[in-house]
DNA sequence: TATTGTTATACTCTATAACTATA
DNA sequence: TATAGTTATAGAGTATAACAATA
Protein backbone atom coordinates (compact mmCIF):
# COMPACT_ATOMS: atom_id res chain seq x y z
CA UNK A 1 0.00 0.00 0.00
CA UNK A 2 1.49 3.50 -1.25
CA UNK A 3 -1.13 5.57 -0.42
CA UNK A 4 -1.85 6.94 2.97
CA UNK A 5 -5.61 5.71 3.94
CA UNK A 6 -5.88 9.11 6.44
CA UNK A 7 -4.79 12.46 4.29
CA UNK A 8 -4.30 15.27 5.98
CA UNK A 9 -4.77 17.66 2.74
CA UNK A 10 -8.54 18.42 1.81
CA UNK A 11 -9.78 17.16 -1.43
CA UNK A 12 -12.12 20.03 -1.61
CA UNK A 13 -14.72 17.39 -3.20
CA UNK A 14 -17.14 18.49 -1.25
CA UNK A 15 -17.06 21.97 -2.93
CA UNK A 16 -17.38 20.56 -6.40
CA UNK A 17 -20.27 21.75 -8.99
CA UNK A 18 -21.22 18.85 -10.94
CA UNK A 19 -23.47 20.90 -13.35
CA UNK A 20 -25.54 18.95 -15.68
CA UNK A 21 -23.86 15.47 -14.50
CA UNK A 22 -26.50 16.13 -11.17
CA UNK A 23 -29.66 16.05 -13.77
CA UNK A 24 -28.28 13.02 -16.04
CA UNK A 25 -30.06 9.93 -14.98
CA UNK A 26 -27.50 8.25 -17.12
CA UNK A 27 -24.59 9.62 -14.65
CA UNK A 28 -26.39 8.74 -11.60
CA UNK A 29 -27.70 5.74 -12.83
CA UNK A 30 -23.50 4.80 -13.01
CA UNK A 31 -22.97 5.89 -9.57
CA UNK A 32 -25.66 3.53 -8.42
CA UNK A 33 -24.53 1.15 -10.27
CA UNK A 34 -21.12 1.07 -9.44
CA UNK A 35 -21.78 1.37 -5.56
CA UNK A 36 -23.98 -1.98 -5.75
CA UNK A 37 -21.04 -3.70 -7.64
CA UNK A 38 -18.63 -3.14 -5.03
CA UNK A 39 -21.10 -3.31 -2.02
CA UNK A 40 -21.66 -7.41 -4.32
CA UNK A 41 -17.93 -7.83 -3.83
CA UNK A 42 -17.58 -7.18 -0.62
CA UNK A 43 -20.31 -9.41 0.65
CA UNK A 44 -19.92 -12.09 -2.35
CA UNK A 45 -16.11 -12.10 -3.32
CA UNK A 46 -14.62 -14.56 -1.13
CA UNK A 47 -17.07 -16.92 -2.76
CA UNK A 48 -15.35 -16.32 -6.31
CA UNK A 49 -18.31 -15.11 -7.70
CA UNK A 50 -18.79 -12.14 -9.98
CA UNK A 51 -22.18 -10.37 -10.58
CA UNK A 52 -21.64 -11.66 -14.07
CA UNK A 53 -21.32 -15.12 -12.83
CA UNK A 54 -23.98 -14.83 -10.44
CA UNK A 55 -26.64 -13.99 -13.07
CA UNK A 56 -25.66 -17.03 -15.25
CA UNK A 57 -25.98 -19.40 -11.53
CA UNK A 58 -29.73 -17.77 -11.28
CA UNK A 59 -30.47 -18.54 -14.68
CA UNK A 60 -29.94 -21.89 -15.17
CA UNK A 61 -31.51 -22.84 -11.57
CA UNK A 62 -34.79 -21.00 -12.37
CA UNK A 63 -34.26 -22.49 -16.29
CA UNK A 64 -32.71 -26.04 -16.13
CA UNK A 65 -31.60 -27.37 -19.94
CA UNK A 66 -31.28 -24.14 -21.30
CA UNK A 67 -28.20 -23.71 -23.40
CA UNK A 68 -25.07 -21.40 -23.43
CA UNK A 69 -26.03 -18.96 -26.20
CA UNK A 70 -29.76 -19.10 -24.54
CA UNK A 71 -28.02 -17.76 -21.41
CA UNK A 72 -25.95 -15.40 -22.89
CA UNK A 73 -29.32 -13.60 -24.41
CA UNK A 74 -31.25 -13.58 -21.73
CA UNK A 75 -28.22 -12.04 -19.75
CA UNK A 76 -27.68 -9.51 -22.71
CA UNK A 77 -23.83 -10.87 -23.06
CA UNK A 78 -22.55 -12.50 -26.33
CA UNK A 79 -22.11 -15.77 -26.53
CA UNK A 80 -18.54 -16.05 -26.62
CA UNK A 81 -18.45 -14.20 -23.33
CA UNK A 82 -19.93 -17.55 -21.68
CA UNK A 83 -17.33 -20.06 -22.65
CA UNK A 84 -15.01 -18.28 -19.96
CA UNK A 85 -17.95 -18.51 -17.04
CA UNK A 86 -19.40 -21.66 -17.72
CA UNK A 87 -15.86 -23.28 -17.91
CA UNK A 88 -15.20 -21.88 -14.14
CA UNK A 89 -18.62 -22.45 -12.87
CA UNK A 90 -17.82 -26.24 -14.05
CA UNK A 91 -14.62 -26.09 -12.27
CA UNK A 92 -16.25 -25.02 -9.35
CA UNK A 93 -18.45 -27.98 -9.76
CA UNK A 94 -21.46 -26.09 -9.81
CA UNK A 95 -22.66 -26.38 -12.99
CA UNK A 96 -22.61 -29.20 -15.33
CA UNK A 97 -22.95 -28.90 -18.96
CA UNK A 98 -24.65 -32.49 -20.45
CA UNK A 99 -24.43 -33.27 -24.01
CA UNK A 100 -28.69 -32.20 -25.57
CA UNK A 101 -30.30 -35.35 -27.10
CA UNK A 102 -32.17 -32.86 -29.80
CA UNK A 103 -29.34 -30.83 -30.75
CA UNK A 104 -25.63 -31.98 -31.18
CA UNK A 105 -23.79 -29.02 -31.59
CA UNK A 106 -25.53 -27.68 -28.12
CA UNK A 107 -24.89 -28.32 -23.95
CA UNK A 108 -27.92 -28.57 -21.58
CA UNK A 109 -26.48 -26.48 -18.74
CA UNK A 110 -27.76 -28.10 -15.14
CA UNK A 111 -26.56 -26.71 -11.54
CA UNK A 112 -25.23 -29.88 -9.52
CA UNK A 113 -26.60 -30.47 -6.43
CA UNK A 114 -23.82 -28.66 -4.34
CA UNK A 115 -24.31 -26.13 -7.06
CA UNK A 116 -28.15 -25.70 -5.64
CA UNK A 117 -27.25 -25.72 -2.25
CA UNK A 118 -24.41 -22.73 -3.61
CA UNK A 119 -26.68 -20.98 -5.54
CA UNK A 120 -29.23 -20.93 -2.38
CA UNK A 121 -27.02 -19.45 -0.15
CA UNK A 122 -25.26 -17.22 -2.08
CA UNK A 123 -28.78 -15.74 -3.32
CA UNK A 124 -29.48 -15.20 0.84
CA UNK A 125 -26.55 -13.22 0.88
CA UNK A 126 -27.45 -11.22 -2.32
CA UNK A 127 -31.24 -10.34 -0.92
CA UNK A 128 -28.98 -9.69 2.81
CA UNK A 129 -27.11 -7.24 1.16
CA UNK A 130 -29.68 -5.21 -0.41
CA UNK A 131 -32.39 -5.14 2.24
CA UNK A 132 -29.42 -3.68 4.11
CA UNK A 133 -29.41 -0.75 1.26
CA UNK A 134 -33.26 -0.22 1.78
CA UNK A 135 -32.89 1.43 4.73
CA UNK A 136 -31.80 4.15 2.40
CA UNK A 137 -35.26 4.07 0.33
CA UNK A 138 -39.04 4.72 1.50
CA UNK A 139 -41.93 3.23 1.86
CA UNK A 140 -42.72 1.55 -1.75
CA UNK A 141 -40.08 3.11 -3.61
CA UNK A 142 -38.26 -0.02 -4.13
CA UNK A 143 -41.30 -1.60 -5.98
CA UNK A 144 -41.74 1.44 -7.69
CA UNK A 145 -37.39 1.68 -8.58
CA UNK A 146 -37.52 -1.95 -10.09
CA UNK A 147 -40.61 -1.21 -12.36
CA UNK A 148 -39.28 2.22 -13.29
CA UNK A 149 -35.53 0.23 -14.11
CA UNK A 150 -37.45 -2.13 -16.11
CA UNK A 151 -38.99 0.55 -18.18
CA UNK A 152 -35.84 1.91 -18.48
CA UNK A 153 -33.55 -0.84 -19.80
CA UNK A 154 -36.52 -2.14 -22.34
CA UNK B 1 -20.58 -10.20 -40.28
CA UNK B 2 -21.25 -13.08 -39.56
CA UNK B 3 -24.08 -13.39 -37.94
CA UNK B 4 -27.82 -13.27 -39.49
CA UNK B 5 -29.67 -10.21 -38.32
CA UNK B 6 -33.07 -11.91 -38.90
CA UNK B 7 -32.86 -15.30 -37.60
CA UNK B 8 -35.62 -17.68 -38.11
CA UNK B 9 -35.09 -19.64 -34.65
CA UNK B 10 -36.81 -18.71 -31.72
CA UNK B 11 -34.53 -17.75 -28.90
CA UNK B 12 -37.32 -18.57 -26.11
CA UNK B 13 -36.16 -15.78 -24.36
CA UNK B 14 -39.43 -14.31 -23.63
CA UNK B 15 -40.12 -17.60 -21.62
CA UNK B 16 -37.32 -17.25 -19.27
CA UNK B 17 -37.69 -17.24 -15.50
CA UNK B 18 -35.56 -14.47 -13.88
CA UNK B 19 -35.94 -15.47 -10.84
CA UNK B 20 -34.59 -13.20 -7.81
CA UNK B 21 -32.97 -11.55 -10.76
CA UNK B 22 -36.61 -9.06 -11.19
CA UNK B 23 -35.88 -8.24 -7.24
CA UNK B 24 -32.69 -7.33 -7.43
CA UNK B 25 -31.82 -3.64 -7.57
CA UNK B 26 -28.13 -4.38 -8.13
CA UNK B 27 -29.26 -6.27 -11.25
CA UNK B 28 -31.90 -3.44 -12.69
CA UNK B 29 -28.99 -0.59 -11.96
CA UNK B 30 -26.65 -2.68 -14.23
CA UNK B 31 -29.65 -3.43 -17.31
CA UNK B 32 -30.80 -0.44 -17.19
CA UNK B 33 -27.14 1.71 -17.30
CA UNK B 34 -25.63 -0.63 -19.97
CA UNK B 35 -29.21 0.18 -21.86
CA UNK B 36 -28.44 4.37 -20.99
CA UNK B 37 -24.52 3.78 -21.92
CA UNK B 38 -24.87 2.43 -25.09
CA UNK B 39 -27.80 5.23 -26.37
CA UNK B 40 -25.08 7.98 -24.92
CA UNK B 41 -22.60 5.97 -27.76
CA UNK B 42 -25.16 5.62 -30.51
CA UNK B 43 -25.54 9.67 -29.70
CA UNK B 44 -22.19 10.93 -29.39
CA UNK B 45 -18.96 8.10 -30.15
CA UNK B 46 -18.86 10.35 -33.73
CA UNK B 47 -17.33 13.17 -31.71
CA UNK B 48 -15.07 10.87 -30.10
CA UNK B 49 -16.46 11.27 -26.50
CA UNK B 50 -17.31 8.27 -24.07
CA UNK B 51 -19.21 8.86 -20.90
CA UNK B 52 -15.92 8.89 -19.29
CA UNK B 53 -14.52 11.65 -20.96
CA UNK B 54 -18.04 13.77 -20.60
CA UNK B 55 -17.71 13.23 -17.19
CA UNK B 56 -14.20 14.91 -17.02
CA UNK B 57 -15.42 17.71 -19.70
CA UNK B 58 -18.11 18.89 -17.18
CA UNK B 59 -16.34 19.07 -14.20
CA UNK B 60 -13.35 20.86 -15.79
CA UNK B 61 -15.91 23.02 -17.23
CA UNK B 62 -17.94 23.78 -13.77
CA UNK B 63 -14.91 24.05 -11.82
CA UNK B 64 -11.57 25.48 -13.89
CA UNK B 65 -8.42 25.24 -12.04
CA UNK B 66 -9.24 22.10 -10.69
CA UNK B 67 -5.85 19.46 -10.18
CA UNK B 68 -6.40 15.85 -12.35
CA UNK B 69 -6.43 14.12 -8.84
CA UNK B 70 -9.46 16.34 -7.72
CA UNK B 71 -11.52 15.58 -11.28
CA UNK B 72 -10.22 11.69 -10.55
CA UNK B 73 -11.76 11.99 -6.65
CA UNK B 74 -14.86 14.03 -7.83
CA UNK B 75 -15.84 10.87 -10.45
CA UNK B 76 -15.04 8.41 -8.15
CA UNK B 77 -11.60 7.40 -10.25
CA UNK B 78 -8.19 6.74 -9.53
CA UNK B 79 -5.88 9.52 -10.39
CA UNK B 80 -3.69 6.85 -12.80
CA UNK B 81 -6.64 6.98 -14.71
CA UNK B 82 -7.07 10.69 -15.38
CA UNK B 83 -3.67 10.72 -17.18
CA UNK B 84 -4.80 9.05 -20.39
CA UNK B 85 -8.44 11.05 -20.60
CA UNK B 86 -6.62 14.41 -20.02
CA UNK B 87 -3.87 13.56 -22.45
CA UNK B 88 -7.06 12.22 -24.75
CA UNK B 89 -9.22 15.57 -24.37
CA UNK B 90 -6.12 17.83 -24.45
CA UNK B 91 -5.11 16.27 -27.92
CA UNK B 92 -8.23 16.86 -29.30
CA UNK B 93 -7.53 20.88 -28.11
CA UNK B 94 -10.62 20.40 -25.79
CA UNK B 95 -8.54 21.19 -22.26
CA UNK B 96 -5.26 22.85 -21.08
CA UNK B 97 -2.76 21.84 -18.61
CA UNK B 98 -1.55 24.67 -16.97
CA UNK B 99 1.10 24.81 -14.27
CA UNK B 100 -0.21 25.21 -11.50
CA UNK B 101 1.30 28.26 -9.87
CA UNK B 102 1.18 27.44 -5.94
CA UNK B 103 1.85 23.75 -6.25
CA UNK B 104 4.59 22.79 -8.56
CA UNK B 105 3.91 19.13 -8.57
CA UNK B 106 0.25 19.75 -10.39
CA UNK B 107 -1.44 21.01 -13.33
CA UNK B 108 -4.64 23.73 -13.29
CA UNK B 109 -7.26 21.96 -15.50
CA UNK B 110 -8.79 24.19 -17.93
CA UNK B 111 -11.33 23.89 -21.26
CA UNK B 112 -10.00 26.05 -24.41
CA UNK B 113 -12.32 28.47 -25.90
CA UNK B 114 -13.51 25.36 -28.59
CA UNK B 115 -13.74 23.38 -25.60
CA UNK B 116 -16.11 25.78 -23.99
CA UNK B 117 -17.87 25.41 -27.20
CA UNK B 118 -17.35 21.60 -28.21
CA UNK B 119 -18.71 20.87 -24.24
CA UNK B 120 -22.10 23.03 -24.71
CA UNK B 121 -22.83 21.12 -28.11
CA UNK B 122 -22.24 17.81 -26.26
CA UNK B 123 -24.58 18.87 -23.34
CA UNK B 124 -27.57 19.72 -25.33
CA UNK B 125 -27.02 16.36 -27.39
CA UNK B 126 -26.49 14.59 -24.53
CA UNK B 127 -29.91 16.11 -22.73
CA UNK B 128 -31.63 15.65 -25.72
CA UNK B 129 -30.97 11.87 -26.00
CA UNK B 130 -32.09 11.67 -22.02
CA UNK B 131 -35.53 13.27 -22.99
CA UNK B 132 -35.82 11.32 -25.19
CA UNK B 133 -36.14 8.39 -22.98
CA UNK B 134 -38.23 10.63 -20.85
CA UNK B 135 -41.40 9.23 -22.74
CA UNK B 136 -41.05 6.14 -20.42
CA UNK B 137 -41.34 8.02 -17.26
CA UNK B 138 -44.69 8.86 -15.66
CA UNK B 139 -44.67 12.88 -14.46
CA UNK B 140 -42.23 13.70 -11.59
CA UNK B 141 -40.54 10.66 -12.22
CA UNK B 142 -37.53 11.84 -13.48
CA UNK B 143 -36.74 14.40 -10.30
CA UNK B 144 -37.66 11.17 -7.81
CA UNK B 145 -35.37 8.51 -9.97
CA UNK B 146 -32.43 11.17 -9.50
CA UNK B 147 -33.31 11.83 -5.76
CA UNK B 148 -33.03 8.25 -5.34
CA UNK B 149 -30.00 7.20 -7.15
CA UNK B 150 -28.26 9.55 -5.24
CA UNK B 151 -29.28 8.67 -1.70
CA UNK B 152 -28.48 4.93 -3.22
CA UNK B 153 -24.76 5.78 -4.39
CA UNK B 154 -23.89 7.72 -0.83
C1' DT C 1 -27.13 -21.72 -45.37
C1' DA C 2 -27.55 -21.06 -40.51
C1' DT C 3 -26.47 -22.08 -35.68
C1' DT C 4 -23.56 -23.83 -31.43
C1' DG C 5 -19.65 -23.82 -29.02
C1' DT C 6 -15.16 -22.40 -29.31
C1' DT C 7 -10.76 -19.76 -29.92
C1' DA C 8 -8.07 -15.83 -30.84
C1' DT C 9 -8.02 -11.26 -30.46
C1' DA C 10 -8.66 -6.61 -29.15
C1' DC C 11 -10.40 -2.77 -26.81
C1' DT C 12 -12.11 -0.38 -22.78
C1' DC C 13 -12.28 0.33 -18.02
C1' DT C 14 -10.29 -0.03 -13.74
C1' DA C 15 -7.00 -0.67 -10.10
C1' DT C 16 -2.21 -1.36 -8.02
C1' DA C 17 2.47 -0.53 -7.39
C1' DA C 18 6.40 2.02 -8.04
C1' DC C 19 8.97 6.02 -9.74
C1' DT C 20 10.15 11.44 -9.88
C1' DA C 21 9.64 15.78 -8.46
C1' DT C 22 7.99 18.42 -5.36
C1' DA C 23 5.73 19.75 -0.70
C1' DT D 1 6.73 11.77 5.25
C1' DA D 2 3.16 12.71 2.10
C1' DT D 3 1.29 14.17 -2.33
C1' DA D 4 0.85 15.03 -7.79
C1' DG D 5 1.52 13.22 -12.01
C1' DT D 6 3.18 9.45 -14.41
C1' DT D 7 4.26 4.74 -16.12
C1' DA D 8 3.91 -0.12 -16.41
C1' DT D 9 1.09 -3.62 -15.72
C1' DA D 10 -2.62 -6.64 -14.88
C1' DG D 11 -7.38 -8.01 -14.33
C1' DA D 12 -12.18 -7.73 -15.56
C1' DG D 13 -15.68 -7.19 -18.97
C1' DT D 14 -17.10 -7.01 -23.53
C1' DA D 15 -17.25 -7.49 -28.49
C1' DT D 16 -15.86 -9.25 -33.29
C1' DA D 17 -14.34 -12.55 -36.50
C1' DA D 18 -13.42 -16.97 -37.86
C1' DC D 19 -13.46 -22.12 -37.54
C1' DA D 20 -15.35 -27.13 -37.02
C1' DA D 21 -19.26 -29.81 -36.14
C1' DT D 22 -23.88 -30.06 -36.79
C1' DA D 23 -28.60 -28.56 -38.28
Amino acid sequence: MEESLNSKYSTDEEQIDFGVLDQLLGYKLRRAQLKFFSRFSAACSDLGISPGLFGVLVIVKENPGLTQTAVAQALGNDRSAMVAAVDKLEQMSLIERRPSKKDRRSYALFLTPSGETFSERMIERVIDQEEGQYQRLKDGEKEWLLDVLTRLAN
